[in-house]
DNA sequence: TATAATAGAACACAAGTAGAACCAATAGGG
DNA sequence: CCCTATTGGTTCTACTTGTGTTCTATTATA
């Protein structure tokens, strides 16, 4: 199913892409035509008939305007991994959990969500039981408050500040210190985007 | 049920909104005819049929000027009403904002979002610009954070702690002291019971 | 030489339109 | 209160147009 795409199958797609985001409704075939400068619907057909192999595109059965792409996983659901506590693995959930997230609290890239277990970040707003969004991501900005993983085993969530020498984790708590650690010790997961708490 | 409309429907369904907006009473179809530049009302109704069917306009059975577009409110959006900021009355916002909240952070009870201004919550981890949930009600138990209004005029987010002969307001910065009120002063808005907040 | 890409024609079906005739609701006059 | 006229919604049928589908043949590209 998920063959990949020839050159001209994936400009055809990214085209769709950003019309997608521009317009209410998809384009017909004719107007994707004149706009990738082809003159034939007949193959441009075709190649949307590949996409829909690929499965990147709805099957459109003679509708009108019918060149959806697939949607990309629910719009509003984000998976729940399971609970973040400094110094501890990200303990993970038994079963696939998911939770619904606004839009407002997380970014277009991939997200995902964790509960808080402590008290490191809390005076940043963030206590124990809060649910945070994070967008994932292997880099971030001094400043930003990331999900990182240290010597690949001990996930904690801290506000990062990188040196070309060392990296230093900031937690938001006056009774912890910062944590230092060379570079390579530290491997980012995510970047904090999003926060939630429910009082019942 | 919810299958999407073609352009003429989406167009159609626009006006309807716009018109919605701006008059007292829904046109009726021959008004819409002219608007759209239709000359059969008969077709008309076929497409206002589609958006019934739709979900998106009350059936009109037989009614005059019943396309009635049905009253969206998700249930997942709930209204913004203002900022709540202590000391001042509530702030509300020009024009009627909805903001999308998932399930867990409200009740089932009627509820409404505020945003909060400064830091007297801080450390129940209630920050500067955090949206609030807020369920709306004139009763709390004692330990709730509540909106209550002062004497009439002034609203505020606090901890409430009622005994029989007064009302304290405990706010979570020790910067600030506790407020003690006689109970014919305070008003009770509702109960907070979620919060959110956005990093970007 | 195989695969991808294109053009063009012929076709089929969905979307949109017009118009007429038919009902249902309301308002006004006896 | 009933009768009737008028307004405005409902239901058809027929027609036009837009747009997706299929095919066959030809040209690039690797």
């Amino acid at each position: 199913m998920n063959r990949s795409l020839t050159r001209r199958q994936q400009e055809i797609y990214d085209f769709l892409s950003r019309h997608n985001d521009e317009f209410e409704h998809p384009p017909t075939l004719d107007e994707l035509c004149s706009a990738l400068g082809l003159s034939s619907k007949g193959s441009l057909h075709k190649q949307i008939q590949a996409l829909v192999d690929a499965g990147l595109v709805e099957p459109m059965n003679n509708q009108r305007r019918g060149v959806r792409l697939v949607r990309e996983e629910d719009d509003s659901t984000l998976p729940v991994l399971g609970y973040i506590a400094a110094g501890k693995p990200i303990e993970a959930i038994e079963q696939r959990e998911t939770i619904q997230v606004p839009s407002l609290l997380r970014t277009n890239k991939p997200c995902f969500v964790l509960q808080v277990r402590g008290d490191s970040m809390i005076e940043e707003g963030i206590l124990d039981g809060d649910h945070i969004i994070v967008e994932q991501r292997d880099q971030a900005r001094n400043g930003e408050i990331v999900v990182a993983l240290i010597d690949g085993s001990d996930a904690t969530l801290k506000r990062i500040e990188q040196t070309p020498g060392e990296v230093i984790l900031h937690p938001a708590n006056s009774a912890m210190s910062p944590l230092h650690f060379s570079p390579d010790q530290v491997s980012i997961q995510g970047v904090l985007v999003g926060q939630m708490r429910s009082y019942h």
